[in-house]
DNA sequence: CGATTCCTTGAGCGCATTCAACACGAGTGG
DNA sequence: CCACTCGTGTTGAATGCGCTCAAGGAATCG
């Protein structure tokens, strides 16, 4: 556990690759992205304000961020976790001013993609591009997952699930160990996503521990039985798309695309 | 409320104007994107199902339709509604499998648009396909507000809220009539939007309605205080967007262009 | 070492659920 | 025509999941 911070294998890219293989073109148009205008914050710090005026693309590069919103009365609902490799909303400068927050859970580092540099890299681009979609169509079925949770869940099964997914998520951007994973949340976060108070996540956590589940020790997660943790929640990775559903587009570097028996 | 069924002034394109003006070819564009392979479904049936490979993109040109998906021990959540002028999923085709089920909640006339058809139509006008990118960040604004309502609202206020949305967003694609619109859910329909049983969707309806905020008659909504609902919802409709948020890109058919002050 | 943040526990209450029954209208078939 | 079903809306009663309030403990940090 106490690895060197390797420079991390661009998550966004690992994610990517999910979806379909990219040629060495598009990676280097992707790790273009990802220099672009790169800043760090601290945690609780936000990267966007409600109100403001969008300007660029964010991909986050290494943290957690999350997206987030109060009612007037100062409820508050977090309505989407970034995790490394995540983008801030592709084409948000369509819109004239942000309908919620965006800030960091723990300290983070964005890249922040102009308009224009975002149009001409993907113009140049089209595999990156479709890629890029692939990454928002994801993003909206996870959005999806997460109403049928506030909807439908009980609180162990919405506990359960946010492991199931964040997990398999990380794993995907490359930052897994084994059934490991890094879990700065804190319950009062867990609280504010699932809907719950701070007091009942406490209890329900505990819960899902003492079922022998998973456990928690300087904010790493590990999982003890995924599958039961699954069942558990009822929880079906379908949603997260994460089955190289892009192959018949692959980049042929190779000869590997017409193996694939796709398209 | 026997009017004839005029030919539905676009609700598309009306919608798409909330956004920015478009050009004589490009309403042109889009209504040729209308008239693809209208498919007419009967209220209940569905129009995808899961696990289906999605091949095409889906405009819902009249009536009501839904996402929704199911809990593997049968619980249901209705997770999106798509009325007159909504757009199921641009570029879904990315996916491999669908990860939940869109349904007819009324009788519903589509269009499905081929991948082929939407690439070149889009090709051939940028400003369309903008506006159809400011839909899609719409809904994912939209689908961030439901989370908000399933998460942090009461049940009172995720009724008076649902009611609110779909008021403004009926009227966004030309279908209220004053304070009036079409209100064709079933109880047990709103149950499942909103994460209630339908036993205390019933008891809250009959609260609201005795709060005096709205009526319901032969399945027309009429708000009798929009500011006392909007209110009681805890509603802010910041986050549909309709406020012209493109005009600075406005086709310049006339000269107005120059007079907004943007840009 | 004090301050702050985070986690934990207890007790009581309440919003929403479940179960069960009934009313009503539309549609169907005998 | 009536009997029947089915979908929808309505109501009552009992239970419970999760909330609020309150306080104390543990960990982290300047």
């Amino acid at each position: 556990m106490s690895a060197p911070v390797q420079p991390p294998s661009n998550a966004l890219i690992r994610k990517l690759e999910h979806y379909t293989r990219l040629s060495e073109e598009d990676r280097a148009a992707a790790l273009g992205l990802c220099g672009e205008r790169v800043q760090r914050f601290r945690a609780k710090d936000d990267l966007v304000r409600e109100g403001e005026a969008p300007r660029v693309v964010r991909i986050v590069l290494d943290g957690w961020a999350c997206r987030y919103k109060y009612l007037e009365d100062g409820r508050r609902q977090v309505v989407g976790l970034f995790l490394p490799g995540d983008i801030c909303d592709l084409n948000v400068f369509l819109l004239r001013e942000m309908d919620h927050f965006i800030g960091a859970v723990t300290s983070v580092a964005v890249a922040q993609v102009t308009r224009d540099a975002f149009e001409a890299l993907t113009l140049a681009h089209p595999r990156l591009l479709q890629a890029l979609w692939w990454e928002t169509l994801v993003n909206m079925a996870i959005q999806r997952e997460w109403l049928m949770n506030l909807g439908s869940r009980t609180a162990f099964e919405r506990i359960a699930h946010l492991m199931c997914e964040l997990y398999l998520r990380l794993g995907a951007a490359g930052r897994t160990q084994g059934l490991s994973c890094e879990w700065p949340l804190t319950q009062a976060m867990i609280a504010d996503i699932t809907g719950l108070s701070t007091v009942h996540v406490n209890r329900t956590f505990q819960a899902v521990r003492e079922e022998g589940l998973v456990e928690v020790r300087d904010r790493v997660l590990t999982i003890r039985d995924l599958d039961a943790l699954m069942q558990a929640a009822l929880f079906s990775p379908n949603y997260l798309h994460l089955g190289q559903e892009g192959r018949h587009l692959d980049a042929n570097d190779g000869a590997e695309a017409a193996l694939t028996g796709r398209g």
